[in-house]
DNA sequence: AAGTGGTCTAGACCACGTG
DNA sequence: ACGTGGTCTAGACCACTTT
């Protein structure tokens, strides 16, 4: 060990998930308040919340909005190169799935989803942006731009499924390759507050482009996921 | 905007990205001291803290032990399903790549080895520890776990370059499919002190468990990268 | 030796969530 | 209405880096 003290906050870091495992506090259940900790432990409240955030850093605990500090849940497994839907893959896992459409529209291609995708600046597109939840928390937001020349009709449909299942029994649609961009930032603005976090929350983006078997562009989802609620796992190479 | 006040913290984040946006502050350079800081925008270090740490989370700044704060350089991409090298690809995007090798034994593969590759318990397997800089900023440290059928005399060999050029050039192998793993999570103990970042700081883990054409365990790579230092990139389905 | 970032104290007020 | 987490102040000491 090169550092030659073990500061405070550290030290109650580690008391107070003993303590945790101790009252056997399982998935989402709540901690007392911080007042109450700092009073436990002895020390000030700034003092507790250095050891709640490096919990919080490591992912053992979450906070919610003002709601306070809960034990995290297990990591969800997650395949971004595959194109099986949200509710089936966090239901083979035994969780419990939920997404809901915050809104859908048919808008015009900016530039920055132009120079992604190579559609023409302006070209319409339908956008759709969604929460979705495992166990009735809310783990990610995201946004889908969709080609509307594959999927006429679009918005009349209902988005709280798995888009790609409709691509493929209504449109008959199936993406043929991706490009995927996957990396650590801070969750801001609507993103933060669709997910009730605060501004700054560590969170990973991950974007899929999907094109298929003639070049054509299909879509682009772009994802906002808490840094603990996830564990991507991906198989490259050999045979499948 | 759903959130009703826009708090100080928030808007010193804004001013001090202007400031060092006009200050015209490149990459890697020094930020004045938290003293200074807090007396030009007139507040309290705690509070220029705060907006530091906001930067800090959405990866413009970054600080390095007890030396300051520094302006981020640009991502550096990487593809994990690639076994081109480090030191190959970080000079393809016009960067200085150092890779310093901490420490290498050969030891008997604990348990958790053993569950992930499949190897008996207490087999000999090479232990390579290493910290890559990009520029002269370490980016990350890495575990390299091999198995040593496959590339005997491993540790008489310099081990800052390539290793999968050794394998392919030295011992005719050559990775056939790979499992990668990838979550956010806190860089502690041993990674934390080796990248010299203070203990908590959000981090990227990247594994890779590497067979080769015969379904034989060829390497476990383990890499802890700092949260600002890289952007993923794959391309998966199609023709390649 | 001086200055820095890292840590810690002991308060305070406010907006928001929950009863 | 109350208690909560979120924010902010004005100090302090220490270990470490830099000069």
């Amino acid at each position: 060990m090169s550092r030659t003290d073990y500061p405070v906050y550290l030290q109650l870091r580690d008391r107070l998930w003993d303590w945790i495992e101790d009252e056997k506090l399982s998935s989402q259940q709540k901690l007392p308040s911080e007042r109450e900790l700092s009073e436990r432990f002895s020390t000030t409240r700034v003092t507790i919340r250095q050891a709640l955030s490096q919990l919080e850093a490591e992912g053992l605990i979450f906070r919610s909005n003002r709601r306070g500090w809960f034990v995290t849940p297990e990591r969800l497994r997650y395949d971004p190169s595959r194109d099986i839907g949200f509710t089936r893959y966090v239901t083979e896992q035994g969780f419990r799935p939920r997404t809901e459409t915050l809104f859908k529209q048919l808008t015009e291609a900016p530039k920055w989803l132009s120079e992604a995708t190579g559609l023409p600046e302006g070209t319409p597109v339908y956008h759709i942006f969604r929460r979705r939840y495992v166990n009735e928390r809310g783990l990610l937001v995201e946004h889908n731009y969709i080609n509307p020349q594959h999927c006429p009709g679009l918005l009349s449909e209902s988005t709280d499924l798995s888009i790609w299942q409709m691509f493929k029994e209504k449109y008959n649609r199936v993406p043929d390759h991706r490009d995927i961009e996957i990396y650590p930032l801070a969750l801001k603005g609507l993103e933060a507050d669709s997910l009730g976090v605060n501004q700054g929350t560590a969170g990973l983006y991950i974007q899929r482009l999907s094109h298929d078997q003639e070049g054509e562009f299909l879509e682009l989802d772009r994802e906002y996921w808490l840094h603990d609620a996830l564990k991507i796992s991906v198989h490259v190479g050999g045979r499948h």
